[in-house]
DNA sequence: CTGAAAGCGCTTACAG
DNA sequence: CTGAAAGCGCTTACAG
């Protein structure tokens, strides 16, 4: 590296807000309202800036603002599964929704469940105005890290029990009680539940729910620990129906794992919905394909969306460090699996 | 806003160079240095300025860095359809391929085929270290303003006819012929393309490579236009249909198109391979669930990330603009559908 | 190997 | 409304 700075930039050609001001004859100042949000210029000035930057094709340099306001425009967003459809369709609404506020994403992969000390280093170090997290969790320590630097944080379709954290979820419990009370009312009587992994707080509720409503009616029901993924509700159901002893109801904590469950069935020759009801949970878009036509609760996710985005702008702005568990209705969608 | 520049930072508690140069009783530049790859500093120096950044809780700010380098550590990464699995698992495997060298993705997502100025604009003011563009084109124009930014740009899986650049694909080419000469020896006898969207180079050329084939065999070809998504397969398929013109084997440009066309070919009772066999394209997880079992092309998406990785890696060091149309090859993947 | 100083490209009180 | 100047938190020649 034997070139200087300047010599770099040189290479680089790099447009400033001074080449501008000398071509516009005003001063660097006055080019740096006319791109600041919120600053006095007069029309003329701006104009003449306005000019001069179009024929220097001149950019504001984002990190030297940074660099002063201490603000970004990056939001940090956390995921791990994007095996399931659902994530995938989260991630592109998330974008979409902060894009319209001058905001992008810096995606975060997980590979582990709980997000890794390396990628919460790459949140601080990028100092992002925001943070949210979907299929992960976080240990109390990292947490704390992010309340010290006040980066506003929202775990989506996440809630942890032991820290204090600001939640958008659908709401698990009222959904999995109204799918109880649906199965039941189509004439099930022996029902089993295939949970997601075992700490995510959307199987736990999903399973509370559900199991309360048949235990107060007390129907036969029992469940089996699963992982959210495609292959195992297909294991899941092939061992159910090894141990001869069907249910007449099968609800599957997510759409992918309900598909497995019902490719296991079929190829065991059992009808659905006639031998067997099964329904997901998420309402991805495969679930009313032809081969599914599953029966599931569909996340509000543009509303779960919109929540968290407003939520991190307003913290954004003002930061509070309000914690709240927010749940948002959703809704049954019937197909042809019940 | 009354609070000075001063007064903020103070607010944040934010933890600067200086900071810990004076805990350690060192100056600046040496806290710099420990920090910085490649600097060089003693062992004592380095280990009074890491107690004392440890103590502090010190982070190098990321932009105040990117100020001075002109460098960032951000790759763009450019994406439409997140509804094909194949693109979710193509962001992924960059994700953590990137990490590796210390890189962060700055997600993009395009509406629209063609990437809009306002990413790009993004893009731009970011600095981005580098670019990959994956269902997405661009046109002159924007192409050249990455040019003239030195930004290197990479496409993933498509291929532009007018813009010399970069780009990774799998050979399409010889992947088509492939399947053509692969149906043929299954005795199949009457043949259909159903084509993605008109202007993916992928779809073009995987109907160049087929149809030469049949072509020069004499055998009944024809094709259908559609869109890379399943409901394009699923209608299409039933067009088929209902020209009561029953080919006896169709290559759909992807998977999930073949999807679409297997789940409508059911519906009218027709069997997959007895009446009709069926190829896709991208060997995404669902083709190797027992509902498809589709006999589809694999895609080397390692091979192609880690092609494309090094590519940036090696532009970002010094940039030369090489354009090259780089193709790795597939291989075909056989299960039930043929 | 280390420190003092200049400078990256901006924003922002301050004074006019 | 505008300009001159200070300063954001770093890196990096330069001199020792």
């Amino acid at each position: 590296m034997a070139i200087s700075v300047k010599g770099l930039r040189k290479m680089k050609e790099t447009v400033t807000a001074k080449d501008v001001a000398k071509l516009a004859g005003v001063s660097q100042s006055s080019v740096s309202r006319v791109y600041f949000e919120g600053a006095k210029v007069s029309n003329k000035t701006r104009e003449k800036v306005l000019t001069a930057a179009k024929e220097l094709n001149y950019r504001p340099n984002e990190f030297a603002r940074s660099l002063i306001t201490n603000k970004t425009k990056i939001i940090g967003l956390v995921m791990k599964g994007v095996q399931n459809p659902f994530y995938p369709q989260v991630l592109k609404q998330f974008t979409i929704a902060f894009k319209q506020y001058g905001y992008s994403v810096l995606f975060i992969h997980t590979n582990n469940e709980e997000i890794q000390s390396e990628d919460v280093e790459t949140l601080l170090n990028y100092n992002v105005a925001g943070v949210v997290i979907t299929d992960a969790i976080m240990s109390l320590k990292v947490a704390e890290a992010f309340k010290q630097n006040k980066i506003p944080l929202v775990f989506f379709n996440r809630k942890l029990d032991n820290i204090d954290f600001y939640s958008v979820c659908c709401n698990n419990l009222n959904a999995s009680r109204h799918i109880a009370e649906y199965l039941l009312s189509k004439g099930a009587t022996n029902f089993v539940y295939i949970s997601g992994n075992s700490n995510a707080s959307t199987s736990l509720e999903r399973e509370k729910g559900f199991s309360e409503i048949l235990k107060h009616r007390n129907v036969a029901y029992r469940r089996y620990s699963s992982d959210y993924t495609y292959k195992g509700g297909y294991d899941t159901a092939n061992k159910i129906i090894a141990e001869k002893n069907m249910p007449s109801a099968i609800f599957a904590a997510n759409d992918i794992m309900a598909f497995g469950v019902m490719d296991a069935l079929r190829e065991n020759e059992l009808k659905i919905p006639a031998d067997l009801r099964i329904v997901g949970f998420d309402n991805i878009e495969m679930a009313s394909w032809p081969t599914y036509q599953l029966t599931t609760w569909e996340q509000p996710i543009e509303k779960m969306v919109e929540t968290t985005v407003d939520y991190l702008l307003n913290e954004i702005d003002v930061y509070t460090g309000l914690a709240k568990a927010v749940e948002i209705e959703g809704v049954l969608i019937e197909r042809k699996s019940t």
